[in-house]
DNA sequence: AATGAATGAGTATTCATTCAT
DNA sequence: AATGAATGAATACTCATTCAT
C-alpha cells in the first residue's frame, strides 16, 4: 500500500495521497507515524516468518538448517531489495524501534535458529559450550550487517549468495562438534 | 566534554551551557549538530584503534588475534558504558551516520580484523574460501548486536566476557582449517 | 442528557456515546457543536424562567421582588451546581455566546427585573431618575460575578445566601426613594 | 506593540509581522500565545491601576470615592476603546484567564474598592452588615456588565456616563447607613 | 431516522543555525 | 575568538462535520 515510498522524511500527506486517501484517513488505523513504520514491519515479518518456516520444511539436519536459514534470509534481501531497503535503513532511524520496541516477530524469527541450535545440541552435532540465545544474536547481527552493506553498496559488487554461504560456512563449523582429538584451539 | 548528556535529543544550547560557552562558540569548532556526534566517534575510534593495536601487540597467532580482537572489543563496552551507549544508539539514529558516512575509522578498525584473515590465510591457518572482508563484516556485526543487546537489556544479567568467548570461540573454528579430512560438513 | 460531562473540550463522539447514539446523529438535532452548548443553555433557562415567576407569584412589593429574584437566582446555583458551572464557565468561552448571540432567553429573564424597576417606579417605591435597563444589568453583573467567584472558589467557604442577601440589600436600598429630606449624597 | 490587532483569532505570525519580528522571536518573550494576551493584560493593569489611584487621590469621602471609581472606570473604557474590547471579549475566551489565572493585578485594583468600604464602615458612613469583599465583587460585576454591554453595543446609543452615574448612585445609596430610624425596608 | 467511516482544514511551536557586534 | 539574540522553516495530528448507505 505504502511501501512504495520508503521515507522516513515522506510526509504524512505523501502517504495519504499515494493511498487514495485522506490525512485522517491514516489516523484512524494507524497511532501516529512511527506506528505506520512499525506496522509494515510487522506485517512483512510474518510473510518472512511463515517463508522461514516453509524453507526450513524437509530439512532436518541442525547444521543444514543453519545453511538454509542464511540463504533463504539473504535471498529474501535480494528479492525484496526496496522493502529491505526500508526495513534496513529507516526502520533503524527510529528511536522507538531501536531502544523499546524489540519486537515478538523478530524475536520468532531468531527463536527459530535458537531451537536450531538446541536441538542440535541434543542431538551431538552442536557444541554445548555454545549458549544458543548468544549464537542466535551473533548470527543475525552477522547476517545484519552484512546485509546492511550489501544494501548500502546500492549498485555495486556484492553477491548475496557468497554472504550466505560465507556466513553459513563460518557458523556451520564454528558451532560443530570438534571432529577427533582436535578441540586444541579453543578449549577456554 | 558533552558526552556525559549522551542524548541525540539533547539541545545544543545544553551542550554550550555543559561546556561553559555560547551557543555560538560550538559553531566555530563544529559544521554542525550531527558534525558534533560525528566528531565525538571519531575522536573515540582513535583512541580505540590505539588501545586494540596495543592489545594485539605480543599476540602473533592470527586466531588467537581474533580472540584477543573480541575481548577487547566487548571489554572497552563493558568499562565505557555510557560512551558505548551513545556510540550504538544515539549514533543509529543520525541519517548521515547510516547512510552516507561509513566512517574512516571504523574501516580503520574493522581492516585490523581483515587483515588478521588475510594474513592467517597466507600462514595457512585460515581457510581460504572466505573473502577477507566478508568474514570483518560478519565478526563485526556479530559483536555489535551482542553489544547492542547488552546495552538495551540494561542492568539485567549478561556477561560480556561470555559473548566475546561465544563469538571469538565460534569465528575461531568456523575460519580455521579443518583438521584431517573432516570437510564432510560443508562441502557445498 | 449529557450535562455530566460539561467540557466545552469534550469531543462530540463522546457526547454521542453517552447518549448512546452515532456521532452523525448528534447533527440530525443540532447544527453544530456550539449550537448544542446554547441548547443546553435555552433549555435550562425556560426552567429557570418558570421558577423565577413562580417564586415571584404572591410577592407583589417591587422592593421585596428584588429580593426573592436574587434569592431564587443563588439558590439554582447552589442546587444545580454542576450545570451552573457549565454555565458559568464553558457557555463564557463561547465566541458566539460572547459576541452574537446575547440570547432571547437570557433576555427574558433579565426583563422580569426591568419590569420590576418599571412598576416600582409607577408606584413611587423606585427612584425615577434610574433606567430600568441600566438597573437590570448591574443588577446581573452583580449576581453574576458573585456566582462566578463562588464557582471558581471550589470547595471553599462562600455562601451564596449571603451573597443573595448582600446583593438585594444593596439593590433594594440604592433603588428605593430615599426618605425624608435625604437625598444630600447624590444630587449629582 | 500589538494591541492593534486585537484578535483572539490572529495568527502568531500576523503578530510577528505587526511587530516586525520573526514567528520565533515571539516566544523569546511570551511563554505561549496566551502568555501573550495575559501580559498585554498585566501590562494594562499596571497603568488601570496608577491612573485610579490619581483619580482618588484627593477625595477623601468614601462614598464619594465610589462615584469618582465608577466615573474613572467607565471613562477608561470610552477612552481606550479598541483596548477595553480585547480586555473584555479576547480575555474572556480565554480558558486560563477564566479558570486559573484570576490575577494579582486585578484583585489589586478591586481591593481598593474593598478598602473603601473598610475604612467607610469605620468612619461610620458605610454599613456595617455588608462584607467589604461581597460588595465589590457586586460593584466590579455590575460594572463589568455593563461595559461588556456597551462593548457588544457596538456604535449604537449607550451613555457611559450615565452607566457610571447609574452604577455608583445605586451603590452609594445601597451601602450607606440608612439615615433616620429608617432600616424599615430590609430588616431580614 | 440513524449510522460511522472518511474527511481535510488549519497553526502553534521548536530549535539548529546565523551573523552583527 | 566569542557571543547570544534573532531567525523562520517545517509538519504531524485533531476532531467537528459530512453523506453514502
Amino acid at each position: 500500500m505504502f511501501a512504495e515510498k520508503g521515507f522516513n522524511a515522506a510526509r504524512i500527506s505523501d502517504v495519504a495521497d499515494a493511498a487514495g486517501v485522506a490525512d485522517g484517513t491514516i489516523y484512524l488505523y494507524f497511532k501516529n507515524k512511527e506506528d505506520l513504520l512499525l506496522s509494515i514491519f510487522e506485517e512483512k515479518m510474518d510473510l518472512l516468518l511463515a517463508g522461514l518456516r516453509e524453507a526450513l520444511d524437509g530439512v532436518t539436519e541442525p547444521l543444514e538448517q543453519v545453511r538454509t536459514f542464511a540463504h533463504y534470509h539473504f535471498r529474501q534481501v535480494r528479492d525484496h531489495r526496496e522493502l529491505a531497503e526500508v526495513l534496513q535503513i529507516e526502520l533503524r532511524l527510529s528511536n522507538k524501534f531501536l531502544k523499546e520496541y524489540r519486537p515478538q516477530k523478530l524475536w520468532e524469527y531468531l527463536s527459530i535458529f535458537a531451537e536450531i541450535v538446541r536441538v542440535g545440541q541434543e542431538q551431538g552435532v552442536i557444541r554445548k559450550d555454545i549458549d544458543p540465545f548468544m549464537a542466535m544474536w551473533a548470527f543475525f547481527g552477522a547476517m545484519d550487517e552484512m546485509a546492511m552493506q550489501f544494501i548500502l553498496a546500492k549498485h555495486r559488487k556484492f553477491s548475496l549468495d557468497a554472504a550466505a554461504e560465507t556466513v553459513s560456512s563460518i557458523f556451520i563449523r564454528g558451532l560443530s562438534i570438534p571432529e577427533g582429538r582436535g578441540q586444541s584451539l579453543e578449549e577456554a
